[in-house]
DNA sequence: CTTGAAAATGTTACCGATAAAAATTACAAT
DNA sequence: ATTGTAATTTTTATCGGTAACATTTTCAAG
């Protein structure tokens, strides 16, 4: 079939081993002999199996990556970030596996991943109670970094923003713009919305707005439910003046349910989201947000992998990468200028 | 380090070949023996080992899928229906390559990822002139099904919308709409950006508006070329009333461009694009765009290289899937109503 | 010339599975 | 009991590399 080891020892009368050697440049070899090998090897586009090599070796140079919704321009920016720091210098490829925010769906794509890659960048969507699937994995020696979102009681490395203080940023903007009552759209059970519901709750209780929980109100983090959510919320009537959805894809789904009823957005309705969705800017009115960098978040995923994967020496330490947040006004929020 | 077939057999005092047997549910062991085997092999939670079975069947149970632009929600839809289809049933995962739209960082995707799957899936950026390097692999056994778009000269299994059709849909209703001076932002060399702009030719003539190729202008597949070529054309004057971008991201990238220059979209110049991009329906002004299933692209192109793959019959039939578009008409080509 | 250490190359074994061929066992028919 | 065939299992070889150890070559120093 295609050439091998064997085939350029043979032609130059040389063991397969120095063939070996000669092409991952190991100082072992003659440098004639080298040049003599690597000649030929070029000629002839030797291709070394992957298959025989990762056998050996256990390494397959393939990282996966776990995301729960590729179609959402936030995890393809991630996917983005990954996927160029593995190819530059180290020369890994990305395995994608999709969650879809569904919870065995992720652990059947990890069980499936785990085996024919050198390690796995994650975006849990499983709640704390599925942690000791990954505690049992980073164990038996797999190896693992969280992105975008983190586990309680896994302890690994990981590349998050903060997320209180996202809440707090958004929550905290629309206070200054004279809102009281102000509501939030609520994600799931993943680090991301629960911390951003803290900075909420942080964000008014420093302006001594009362905590109301009639305000807080179930949608997740998809489109789809933010439309959801913000038609119930509209049907059920004592709407806020504001809102603040956990997420970008929530608030544009909010603020299309509110159109459709006829309300304003940023007039009737302040909205302000998180992520800085692509095209947000864009929008009929363009979303208010809190933005961090995906670029550096894939970017820094890989690099902390890659690290713990050729990592000779033990387990370097667990090394936690915090991105900071900031606000980008627009106009969904009421207040009438455009960033610059 | 982790169970291998060896283990259970030492266990149960059978080989490992009889193990492996019963484990691929080859029918010549014992269904008693299978029984034992199974009960063991879960026990101990075995799993086989991927590069082994690789090395010595040659099948990796990867697909590699490039595309040029990972961020472009219309490859991102494309790549869901993929690996929807691949994960069901049949269990291959995905690998992906990112190509760019670059040429030679195409041809080392494809390079690299050929050896370490069982076949690609590719969305070809390069011109006709490099149509011998997959003319070559096809050759010499590689698995390939374009999607998206085609490449002369090479005869190969593909999935694709009919682009000549795209043009004239995009282009007659722009004439319908009474337009007389209708411009063309291009794109590449890709089939589809040729395909497109001969739709447009075609809508021209039947009727009776002469082609004026002062009106057809150099832009690219990315937003920020659309912003760029309407950014000029704006500089250098001689307006079109009406514009058929090559697909939607270039017309938002003009769309934008025009905005800042004071311009009204779907007033001062109608605007259409193509590939119905998310949220090309809650833009400032919806985008009015020609559409086809990225899903059912996605599926198909999946559908098509696991037929191929697993053929023990030579090659099955080079089959061309075409999926006709259809137009959707929102606002920004100027017409006062919104789609269903 | 020897000698000995360093440099270069070669040998053997193995990674964990499967293919192909060989051997054993089971069992019905004579 | 004997035979023959089908059913089941084992043996051997192999996929294409690399690790570990063994051997040969080179060449300066005595």
């Amino acid at each position: 079939m295609s050439v091998t080891l064997a085939d350029i020892a043979r032609e130059l009368g040389l063991s397969k081993m120095t063939v070996s050697r000669a092409i991952n440049n190991d100082p072992l070899v003659n440098e004639k002999t080298r040049e003599r090998v690597l000649a030929v090897s070029r000629r002839v586009n030797y291709q070394p199996n992957h298959f025989a090599r990762a056998l050996v070796t256990n390494r397959s140079f393939l990282i996966g990556v776990i995301v729960p919704d590729l179609m959402h321009s936030y995890f393809a920016e991630i996917m983005h970030g990954i996927s160029g720091y593995a190819r530059g210098g180290s020369n890994y490829q990305i395995v994608i596996g999709n969650s879809e925010e569904n919870i065995s769906r992720e652990i059947d794509e990890v069980e499936a991943l785990r085996w024919r890659t050198d390690g796995l960048i994650i975006a849990p969507t499983v709640p704390a109670s599925k942690a000791d699937v990954y505690r049992k994995m980073l164990e038996r020696g797999t190896k693992l970094v969280f992105i975008d979102r983190t586990l309680e009681g896994v302890d690994c490395p990981m590349v998050t923003t903060d997320n209180v203080e996202v809440g707090r940023l958004a929550t905290e903007h629309l206070i200054n713009l004279g809102h009281k009552k102000i509501g939030h759209l609520r994600g799931t059970s993943t680090s991301t919305s629960r911390e951003r519901l803290e900075g909420y709750k942080q964000a008014l209780s420093k302006n001594d707005i009362a905590f109301d929980k009639k305000l807080v109100r179930d949608c997740g983090l998809m489109e789809s439910e933010g439309y959801r959510a913000m038609r119930l919320w509209i049907e059920d009537g004592d709407l806020p003046t504001a809102t603040f959805a956990v997420n970008d894809p929530a608030a544009i789904g909010a603020m299309q349910a509110m159109s459709e009823a006829g309300l304003k957005v940023g007039k009737d309705i302040a909205v302000v989201g998180s992520g800085n969705i692509h095209y947000g800017d864009m929008l009929s009115v363009p979303l208010t947000t809190v933005s961090w960098s995906r670029s550096e978040m894939g970017q820094a995923a890989a690099r902390l992998l890659i690290q713990s994967i050729e990592a000779n020496n033990g387990d370097a330490a667990n090394q936690k990468v915090l991105l900071s947040p900031t606000l980008i006004v627009r106009e969904s929020c009421g207040a009438n200028f455009v960033n610059p």
